[in-house]
RNA sequence: GCCUACGUAGCUCAGUCGGUAGAGCAUUUGCAUGGUAAGCAAAAGGUCACCAGUUCGAUUCUGGUCGUAGGCUCCA
């Protein structure tokens, strides 16, 4: 008889198992459902195979597919699948790496054939098969020598490449039937618990990122325990596909691009600029309600000055070619800040003068890869939503923490709540006095702890001319979004040796803030599309109202609403076709308007309006002064 | 930039194994004058992305250019 053992569970309870269980035989002392739900576990902290077995007392905690933990080895068990799949369809192709993602998985493969969308169905019809056979999935340890041999016996290359990376010692194979694979695992016990999966697409990637090398196919794919959970998982990419900016603005009418006239530029069409104005009106307004001065500054400026600034140093491959005017090289600007420098510089400042906050809705252009253009959200040209913080060392907290707080204010108005702070901090290679980046630091991280922010430290993440604060927005579909920065620069002060005169009259570098709270207006709408689906609270709808007679004589009254809706500054439009009322009204809903107003001869007589509120199929009657004082709250109150 | 796929009417897409093309919606016109998600009919609409090459003939085949889409170190 062994002896027995004592496991401590998460919660404290004790099990008690024969010392040499396996990890698996003791998750069913616990309980069945557990048992088969169970992926991997952690044995006094260390994740493991439930293959495991124990000859000790030991803290154990069961790994399922509900942590970030359990997903990773689920996917990475899935891309070993999906692997073992395509080796048997295609034995010529070498593997190079298959890790999980994000939301699910992929593995570059080096193969003579091009693979189709129709091959995925294949692959996924013999992964399927592997499934059925149940094989177990056994982890075996061997020296690095021996891997090499190994995996050089089945030619695989890439393998022992990565291996020739990993320091000498022992390395670990995961084998499943005929297939392994080199992992450092954990993995499910056995193939059979991977039954719901979909291969998604088809990829080139290179062999370690790098474009030197040679491009791999690479598969992507997803899976999950259950297949309802699959079905939830691509019913959302449905609806990511839904709500694609893209296809919503052609459908509202809202913007285009024209690719005979340059890719990544876009033309904002009367109904898109009306959203964009309202957007930078209402960001104007406000920004001079928070001590913010408005500035603008040309588009083009000569490449002196770009050299001063550096930027055609570590910035030019950003930057469009110059352009020559009378003998000189001129360069369309791909930012703000020297421009605004160029103001400071026109007078001396008094450290009274500070904290000089000065924005400008700046349309900048920069060169982008063509293959990563996309829609509004990766152009060449767009406006930054830009500012500069020019002031003492002093104000720094204040100004830091201020900014903070008018961004988080600005994303709940604009109906986002779901906010991530992440702070980068110096770097190896950096300019700047050393105090500099402490104070700026300090500042960064006293207003992410005073405006209650979950935060993500990125310790030498920063950019070499000083440390940042990046937002990330989660939308409504969970995604989420890289939107404000707050950057220090400590680079451009001494190039272009900007000063104050401070109390002792001597001249002292100001402390200068580079900071953008949507990022840019052509994104940030791009990512609004989405976020609402094309459904713009009344604030921001280019449309507001919908105005539907049911017969011709009622154009008068439609059109009378109409200008007195214009004549208190709301956003309606007509439709007075000589078509059916059903017609009209399913054209209106589809143009997702708040509010469609249908005006018969009931309505035109008792000077109300029908009224049908966006999402709802019934409509409600009422006098067309309520309608207007409602449609009015709303919009007051941004809903 | 690189890989893969794609580019046909305003939109969504058929089609042509090489003989200059078709549907639905949208548009225009006529009829119908309506009560909350498509009334009926007719017409018009295309350099089949662009430029070369092969061919008697290219939207189709070949090459190039431009553009679009999904990707391109989340490191066994």
């Amino acid at each position: 008889m062994s002896n027995l053992i004592k496991i401590k569970l998460p919660d404290s309870s004790i099990k008690e198992a024969p010392s040499g269980s396996t990890l698996y035989d003791i998750t069913g002392l616990i309980g069945k459902g557990l048992q088969k739900a169970a992926l991997a576990a952690e044995l006094d902290g260390v994740l493991t195979d439930l293959a495991t077995t124990v000859t000790k007392d030991s803290d154990l905690s069961i790994i399922t597919f509900d942590s970030e933990k359990g997903r990773d080895i689920f996917w990475h068990s899935a891309s070993h699948l999906m692997a073992q799949a395509v080796k048997r369809l295609y034995p010529d192709a070498k593997f190079a790496i298959g890790p999980s993602i994000e939301s699910g998985f992929y593995y570059d493969i080096d193969m003579k054939k091009t693979l189709t969308p129709e091959d995925l169905e294949a692959i996924e019809a013999e992964m399927a098969k592997i499934v059925e056979e149940k094989l177990d999935v056994k982890r075996e340890e061997m020296p690095k020598a021996d891997a090499i041999k190994y995996f050089s016996s089945i030619n695989e290359t890439y393998k022992i490449e990565l291996l020739s990376d990993l320091p000498d010692g022992n390395v670990s194979l995961y084998r499943q039937g005929e297939f392994a694979d080199l992992c450092r695992g954990p993995h499910v016990r056995n193939t059979e618990q991977l039954k719901s999966f979909k291969l998604l697409s088809i990829a080139g990637a290179y062999w370690r990122g790098d474009e030197k090398n040679r491009m791999l196919q690479r598969i992507y794919g997803v899976a999950f325990p259950d297949q309802k959970d699959l079905k939830k998982h691509l019913d959302f990419i449905e609806e990511v596909k839904k709500r694609d900016h893209r296809k919503i603005g052609r459908d509202l009418d809202l913007f285009s691009t024209h690719e005979d006239v340059g890719a990544g530029l876009i033309y904002w069409h009367p109904k898109g600029a009306r959203l964009r104005n309202t957007l930078e009106e209402w960001w104007k307004k406000e920004h001079f309600k928070n001590g913010y001065e408005i500035l603008y500054s040309p588009h083009i400026g000569r490449s002196t000055l770009w050299e001063t600034s550096g930027h055609l140093g570590f910035y030019k491959d950003n930057m469009y070619s110059p352009m020559e005017i009378d003998g000189n090289d001129y360069i369309i600007k791909p930012m703000n800040c020297p421009f605004h420098i160029k103001i400071y510089q026109t007078s001396l400042h008094s450290y009274r003068d500070l904290p000089l906050r000065w924005a400008e809705l700046g349309t900048v252009y920069r060169y982008e890869k063509s293959g990563v253009l996309h829609g509004l959200l990766r152009v060449r040209g767009f406006t930054q939503d830009d500012a500069h913080i020019f002031c003492t060392p002093e104000q720094i907290e204040d100004e830091i923490k201020e900014v903070l707080r008018f961004s988080l204010w600005m994303w709940k108005t604009l109906g986002f709540t779901d906010i991530k702070a992440y702070l980068a901090t110096k770097p190896e290679k950096s300019v700047g006095e050393p105090e500099r980046w402490i104070t700026a630091q300090e500042s960064l991280r006293k207003a992410i702890e005073s405006a209650d922010l979950k935060v993500e430290l990125d310790e030498g993440g920063g950019a070499f001319y000083g440390p940042k604060i990046d937002l990330k927005v989660r939308d409504a579909i969970g995604r989420e979004w890289q939107m404000t920065t707050i950057q220090f620069d400590f680079n451009l002060p001494e190039r272009f040796d900007m000063y104050y005169i401070g109390e002792d009259g001597q001249k002292h570098r100001p402390f200068m803030v580079h900071r953008a709270l949507l990022g840019s207006i052509e994104r940030f709408v791009g990512i609004l599309i989405e976020h609402y689906s094309g459904k713009f609270p009344a604030w921001l709808s280019p449309v507001q109202v919908i105005l539907i007679n049911v017969s011709e004589e009622q154009a008068g009254v439609v059109n009378e609403m109409k200008n007195t809706m214009i004549d208190r500054g709301l956003r309606p439009q007509v439709d007075l076709r000589n078509e059916s009322m059903g017609y009209k009204i399913r054209e209106a809903v589809s143009q997702r308007a708040p509010y469609v107003c249908v005006i018969g001869k009931n309505e035109a007589e008792n000077g109300t309006v029908s009224v049908r509120k966006r999402g709802e199929k019934d409509s409600i009657t009422m006098a067309i002064n309520d309608f207007y004082k409602m449609l009015e709250e709303e919009i007051a109150e941004k809903r």
